[in-house]
DNA sequence: GAAATTTGACCAGA
DNA sequence: TCTGGTCAAATTTC
């Protein structure tokens, strides 16, 4: 794996992720007194404040020196003087995904009336995160329920619920809406996690990791957005299919084949189980890692990171080794 | 006929 | 007041 710093990466900026790494070091070594001496955290910082200290300060470090593409170190280091507590992003260290209003349930119980329709509360704490892809396809079946013109937009957005939201009270959703910079890539955000039984499932792990071809994958720390670059072998999606999704697509449920035969797909998908990657609520921390099979000849824009990662790397243990460019992720620990 | 999609209406939040 | 997210009746597809 390569990280490379942006050319015009400033000496401030080096300096700023230096001081937040002997930060997170010092966080680490407090923890490390705490346990060996059995202290107890009345008065000082608690051992929870500590471990979310540490784990801000290395996905935000991480965060940054993955993203130099999409990253304007100007912007973070401005972030960073203006901080409060010095760190480079103010980063939530909620264990939250705060709990989704209960209106969708309160809606059910009222009179399926007309003057019902509409009625809703918004999310506004749901957590987020959004890719960008040339496939709107993933590994989950979601079923349409609205399009809308947005003000200023080009382009209508959609919206998607997981099918399971009845029979499982699965409050996925999510929203795609073509790019108008460049119309052959989707934006999709994804809201909320899956909480059906067949979110659960991780056939597609490996191919991910192991299989696919991966022309530049880079994160912005700052919008949470994911760009996804696929290489060549992805052809474009032709503007006939760009108007929205008219096909619900079948999860490979009860590990039988997905529907959805061509092969292209199939390469899509396997992109866009990383956006559903974190969805997983896994029974413990596992590796993470990812290989760049592309080859990485004459830039350093191979960069692979993680949807909020301050978040994903809490959920999914740390990078073991960022020396190499191959780092292995083991699956074993999902199942 | 069942399931999926479209589309106008409705309402909360900014 | 405007915009965006959701609902649900109508329509389309399988």
């Amino acid at each position: 794996m390569s990280i490379v710093l942006h050319e015009s990466a400033s000496s401030k900026m080096k300096e700023i992720l230096i001081k937040e790494l002997i930060q997170g070091k010092e966080y680490a070594t407090q923890l490390k007194f705490m346990f060996e001496n059995h202290v107890d955290s009345n008065g000082s910082a608690s051992v929870k404040e500590l471990v979310c200290n540490v784990l801000r300060t290395f996905s935000q470090t991480i965060s940054v020196m993955t993203s130099s593409e999409a990253c304007n170190f100007d912007e973070v280091a401005q972030n960073h003087n203006s901080g409060e507590d010095g760190s480079l992003v103010a980063a939530s260290c909620n264990d939250d995904v705060k709990s989704e209003d209960s209106s969708e349930s309160k809606k059910r119980l009222l009179p399926t009336t007309k003057d019902r329709r509409g009625s809703y509360k918004r999310r506004k704490t749901d957590e987020t995160r959004t890719i960008v892809s040339k496939t709107i396809g993933d590994n989950h079946s979601w079923r349409k329920y609205g399009q809308k013109e947005i003000l200023n937009s080009q382009f209508p957005r959609s919206y998607f619920r997981c099918t399971r939201k009845h029979e499982q009270g699965c409050k996925a959703t999510k929203q795609v809406q073509l790019i108008e910079e460049n119309p052959e890539m989707y934006q999709i955000t994804y809201i909320g996690y899956h909480t059906c039984k067949a979110s659960l499932q991780t056939p597609q792990m490996v191919a991910f990791s192991a299989g696919t071809n991966w022309d530049s994958f880079t994160v912005n720390p700052h919008s949470k957005e994911v760009l996804v670059n696929y290489d060549q072998q992805v052809p474009p999606i032709s503007s006939s299919e760009r108007p929205i999704v008219k096909q619900e697509y079948l999860n490979n449920d009860d590990n039988t084949t997905p529907q959805r035969s061509d092969l292209t797909d199939n390469l899509l998908d396997e992109h866009n189980l990383w956006s559903d990657f974190k969805d997983l609520e896994l029974p413990k921390p596992s590796t993470l890692s990812f290989n760049n099979v592309a080859p990485s000849d004459n830039n350093a824009d191979n960069v692979y990171s993680c949807t909020e990662s301050q978040n994903l790397e809490i959920d999914f243990g740390s990078f073991s080794d960022f020396s190499n460019d191959l780092v292995y992720f083991d699956e074993s620990q999902l199942l």
